[in-house]
DNA sequence: GTGTATCTTTGTCCAAGACAAACCACAATC
DNA sequence: GATTGTGGTTTGTCTTGGACAAAGATACAC
């Protein structure tokens, strides 16, 4: 019945010791921050709490939840784990040393997912680049660690120039990001350094779109694509790099950011005769928060426009794609489908 | 005790006949639909529906709420009433068209608002200049109709080389955003359209940017600028419009992006020796969301970093900061801050 | 090997109640 | 007359425990 009699009959027992017994050193989250900034949703939170005994966090005067820093911080690479396919049943009761172990393993099934692409990749560099992109990986981190963004925005610039965007942005922002994410839940940079990385990146790649633009003058070539995230999916990096990589192909675009509905998608392809849609995935939690949106969005648009889907998501590789939805694995697998498309429509016309 | 064996043992009434007599057209979107898209939490649409009457949607086979796009629609007119300072028991059980009466009555409150303080403004321009504006409004919002970008970042270019940033961010950009968020409400334009026109006007700022930045090369002035908006505000362009301000004043800046943790903004001031941090509110739903996160981060920063903070939000002009905070109604407010910022520095020097 | 049925896992939704913080109006005081 | 204090009302968010569908895993037949 009166579920918070209890907590308030309890003693307040922040006397004057430096810390209690029980609580963590200081239990300052609600379970809305919590949900902020971990992306769990509040409701999956507590069931957690009911179902796994994790995370169990200390209640304040009133009797409501109170997070420590260590399990947020510990909340956070469980959902790191859920992206990369892990399973809630198996990951979130798990110690914080299993946890870390875990998380090691899974940077080293990402490296060994990114080097074999180099090797089956196309045309663009070999091994040579490779070491080149490792080496510097440290250089670049070590900027990210004092925030120095001029640095790094001009190194960017620079090996844009000698390797070409394509492997720019397939084999070192990738890898770079991913670096970067590990950093962060390792703890080694913080929140803002992530931020900072972030804003970098997106001015490098709004400038390098600037600089496409102005290689192919205005009147744009076939397709005209358009570019957007699903509901709910909050990144946009993926776009910018997809976006990049259209207008090197000199392709005419509309981007709509992040966060679409699926009628106002259809609703603009039919306003502005669109050719092809294009959407980003990465951070969205379940299958069916991916796979629902996709497949109203692949009903209501008309046959003739494809839909192009890239992403980090693993939801993307874990079915197969229905007929007329298109998963690219890389930015250059983003080039050739221009080129087939455009062949396509040359033999249609 | 079982809340949903009631609506399963209800008949499914989706016969033949178009629609029954009860629900809307297509009842389509879920409880987490319409949070998601009004920036409404579940919690209080349920709650919203227990008071008030309003929204009340239809249910499911399953018992599930499902609401309808009339209703949506609607939440969306109420959640920017109450953005506007209006309170819940006054404007969500209100009729359609009393809504859309005191949504008007907003729009002429709003002009009314930005009318004197151009008259009480700066040394930029006067009233021929504003009347430019007002020729120019109904231009461009037929561009954001048609979906023309490029004319519409020309546009820009040219409205900021001839009246300057000043002028243009202050008194065309402010109005402008206010002209596109009414038109969507009232269904003149569509959400694409809105994010189109958000897309070109980030990156006009964008330009802008790299345009000032050129003029002051790279040891620039003091202070040095920290930008981020507060925990949970997912609002942008208020901090681009700052930073281009700050960048033609040749202030060094850092900016975090969206959404940074109070610790985590305390930690980078520390790190880069920051100066002053600027913040951007307009969409936080309550008072404690902006004045609590605002509170301990002038208690955790040391007291010699003043925080700047701007934005459309109401709360911020309805109580009075506290010391050490300072609101700017302004960009250009915003310029005289740092040229006061630099003559205290110089006297204190 | 491949498809199908069954069991298990897991995120989201529901109801009604509770409560603190915010807000408003009115009174008292300097 | 402006400011500060007080009491009542409004309002968003948190609480519990239960329910269930969709997704995933497993077993089994072909």
């Amino acid at each position: 019945m009166c579920y918070k009699l209890q907590a308030v009959a309890k003693p307040l027992c922040t006397m004057s010791t430096t810390q209690p017994l029980s609580s963590s050193p200081v239990d300052a989250h609600t379970i809305a921050d919590v949900a902020r900034e971990t992306g769990i949703q509040k409701d999956t939170l507590r069931v957690w709490e009911r179902r796994y005994g994790f995370p169990v966090p200390s209640r304040d005067a009133v009797g409501e939840r109170r997070y420590g820093a260590d399990q947020l911080s510990r909340l956070r690479q469980i959902k790191r784990l859920l992206d990369a396919g892990y399973r809630p049943g198996g990951v979130v009761a798990l110690s914080p040393e299993a946890l870390a172990q875990h998380i090691e393993s899974l940077s080293g099934a990402a490296q060994a997912d990114v080097r074999p692409r180099g090797a089956r990749g196309g045309a663009v560099a070999g091994n040579a680049a490779h070491a080149v992109v490792q080496a510097n990986l440290d250089t670049w981190m070590a900027w990210v660690r004092d925030g120095d963004v001029d640095a790094l925005h001009q190194a960017l610039g620079q090996h844009a120039l000698k390797h070409g965007m394509v492997h720019t942005v397939d084999r070192l922002l990738g890898p770079m990001g991913h670096a970067v994410g590990e950093a962060w839940l390792g703890g080694t940079i913080t929140v803002y350094q992530e931020h900072l990385y972030t804003e970098a990146v997106q001015r490098f790649l709004q400038e390098s779109l600037v600089a496409a633009d102005r290689q192919h003058p205005a009147p744009r070539a076939a397709p005209r694509v358009l570019l957007t995230t699903l509901p709910g999916e909050v990144h946009t990096l993926g776009l910018l790099m997809a976006e990049s990589m259209l207008a090197l192909e000199g392709c005419e675009r509309r981007s709509l950011g992040r966060d679409t509905p699926v009628a106002d998608v259809v609703q603009a392809v039919a306003q502005w005769q669109i050719d092809v849609v294009a959407l980003s995935v990465s951070a969205l939690p379940s299958a069916s928060s991916v796979w629902g949106p996709l497949g109203l969005l692949r009903e209501t648009l008309p046959a003739s426009v494809p839909i192009w889907v890239g992403g980090a998501s693993t939801h993307l590789r874990r079915r197969l794609a229905p007929d007329g939805i298109h998963v690219l694995q890389s930015v250059e697998a983003l080039a050739r489908q221009v080129q087939a498309w455009r062949e396509e429509a040359g033999t249609q016309a």
